[in-house]
DNA sequence: TTTT
DNA sequence: TTTT
């Protein structure tokens, strides 16, 4: 049994490629911590998500960076060598589920003027919550 | 939000301490993957755990390695700086609720004929799921 | 180990009372399923949530008809007797945690032309995601 | 977003029939309340958990009376009339998964004297946790 | 009885 | 390196 269930805002626009054949879709979550630190201000964890195939398209196409998102998945831990032998590892939540909580914005780099004929095309209601 | 849960085994005893006053025990959980690679043998996440205070407590006193258990906790996100400049990360779940699955066996290094006594006296029962 | 987690939207305002000397806040959740059903429509459950004290008042206080939340907690079952002597079973989500994941509308019955000012004395951004 | 994740114990031997062309297991969990009420007693939840398909075939195959398990799932809540034309809820787990994590003991009204050979036929340990 |  |  290994469950993680998150809500974030993407930290920036998610990486779409290609791996071992399948569509890949990478972003990274801002989970903010329930507590506020020692100076008063809320820290966040910086967590990376990975999603694959039909999940890794739609995710691709439809979020950018801000949006909130609530994420279910695995927390996997892979293990590599650096280029002077040395082992890393790292943690990222292997999406299952993700749905979009808040309505798109324009995206960045995407068009100046966005009219709602755009939105309307992208049709981020296809995949409401 | 940002909840995890896991089951699995511990790797190694548990090892405890004390950070900032508080009591704190760390172990590392052996969570199987759902499904087999193509050797056709089971990989799993190594995935450490940290808790707090009194579960700290109770976590030194009876978690042994191979123990069984469950853990309910928040995936947390540390980074920090290596003696030559570089950045690293640490990902670990922060324990909220661990509940013990199995029978405990004898701990390494304790007793080599624990009797039935010196178990009662661990008394494992009083935290069972 | 029962843990729940939801996203919905509340199916009306929350309910406040007092019981046994703490606070209580009731409320149900439309809770959309994963698929649509034969006549191309998405269902939903319709989910009864509890809180008790200081997260009841903060979700009286600021929860109404359509907000979009998510909630963790823990799924009770309770059973009880009717008038005519047969048992039934009401099944409810203790909530531990609950975030809110848009901005407060006006609330029903409040005020016909609530202003900003207004709103900013609700200031549900106290309690953001 | 709907998860339920639960670890308790089966009140009796799970059914297994057949609905909608589809193999359907079910089962009742007892699962333990995190705290013990005024007579130092530890209550439990009964919740009631529903299987489909090879899942269920698996369920209905090793699990009996008393085995331990953990339920990843959906929580449904399903509206119906009585024969005297009121509404009742049914609140249920349709389970996505289910994790065996104890050893199987003999089953009820099956072999009086289950040999090893018996057990070894049912190889729970196919599905290890 | 049900939300968007 | 980080989101609102």
């Amino acid at each position: 049994m290994n469950t993680v269930i998150l809500i974030g805002r993407l930290t920036r626009d998610p990486e779409s490629s290609t791996a071992g054949g399948y569509a890949r879709c990478r972003f990274t979550l801002a989970v903010e911590r329930p507590y506020t630190n020692q100076q008063g201000d809320r820290e966040a964890d910086f967590i990376d998500i990975v999603t694959w195939r039909q999940l890794a398209e739609v995710c691709g196409k439809h979020l950018a960076k801000g949006r909130l998102v609530a994420v279910r998945g695995r927390l996997q831990v892979r293990s590599y060598e650096t280029e002077d032998g040395s082992r890393r590892r790292v943690a990222e939540v292997v999406a299952e589920d993700v749905r979009f909580l808040d309505k798109p914005r324009d995206r960045q780099g995407e068009s100046e003027q966005p009219s709602t004929a755009d939105l309307g095309e992208i049709d981020d209601d296809e995949v409401p919550f």
